[in-house]
DNA sequence: GCTTCATCACTACATTTGTAGTTGTCATTT
DNA sequence: AAATGACAACTACAAATGTAGTGATGAAGC
């Protein structure tokens, strides 16, 4: 049911400024984004908009009336179907493969690389 | 520096063809493919000349005259590229979140398991 | 030589994405 | 009330993507 929906990549952005904060106005989300992406009021609008017609946000009104905007899916679940299609494109859909590059791509601390060994355990016994 | 150009999906499978053999010419792609996208030969040659033009493949001819395409770039340059746009957009830039993400949300074998552990081992030392 | 194919070079066309502008309405402020 | 300013609803428009079709050309077969 709540199956997450193609969320393009200056999408992305609003989600995440929503997943922090939520319902915000359009004029909230823009501030909000101004520091980062210097877009245009309507530029946000307009994608608000189009999350809303995706089904990725829903909308409410606030105490004053005005239009707020808030998700309408989790941001594990559209971390995760990203994730997934990434997998299948760049890597045939194998964890494995994909787990070998960023080990041996990223830098890492030792404090990190052992919570991921802690991790990896865990990850047998489930 | 071969920069990686930046490569759509359907572009990807293309790649993928021409980075396990090379050269072929438009057809020989295409009947490659044949069993996972069943495409129309001129939606091939269309992606391959996009390829071209983004210098993604290079071109050459063959014995009989026939054109035949080969890549231009690395496959590993470009998932290396196409990993870190993900990374950033998904992860805000960060491999250990991405990580844990996997590490958490992949099935893997023991083995794996261990290869991996001993590819985070080695990630310290370089 | 006419037909048939493969190849090539162009063209096509709907969707999605990025990035807004224009217009109309209401409420607030001089 | 006239101007100002937020908000909403439409509209715009180019580039990128997915997925082909058409028409020319040359070689190969019959």
């Amino acid at each position: 049911m709540p199956n997450a929906p193609d969320i393009a990549e200056s999408e992305w952005s609003v989600m995440e400024a929503l997943w922090e904060t939520s319902p915000q106005t359009a004029s909230e989300v823009t501030k909000a984004l101004r520091p980062t992406m210097n877009w245009a009021e309507n530029t946000v609008r307009t994608l608000l908009m189009r999350l809303v017609e995706k089904g990725a946000l829903k909308t409410a009104e606030n105490a004053s009336g005005t239009r707020t905007f808030l998700p309408a899916v989790k941001r594990e679940a559209c971390v995760r179907a990203e994730s997934e299609s990434f997998m299948q494109r760049i890597f045939g859909g194998a964890a494995k493969p994909l787990l070998v590059h960023f080990a041996q791509n990223s830098k890492l601390t030792a404090e990190e690389v052992k919570e991921l060994k802690k991790l990896l355990d865990q990850n047998l016994n489930s």
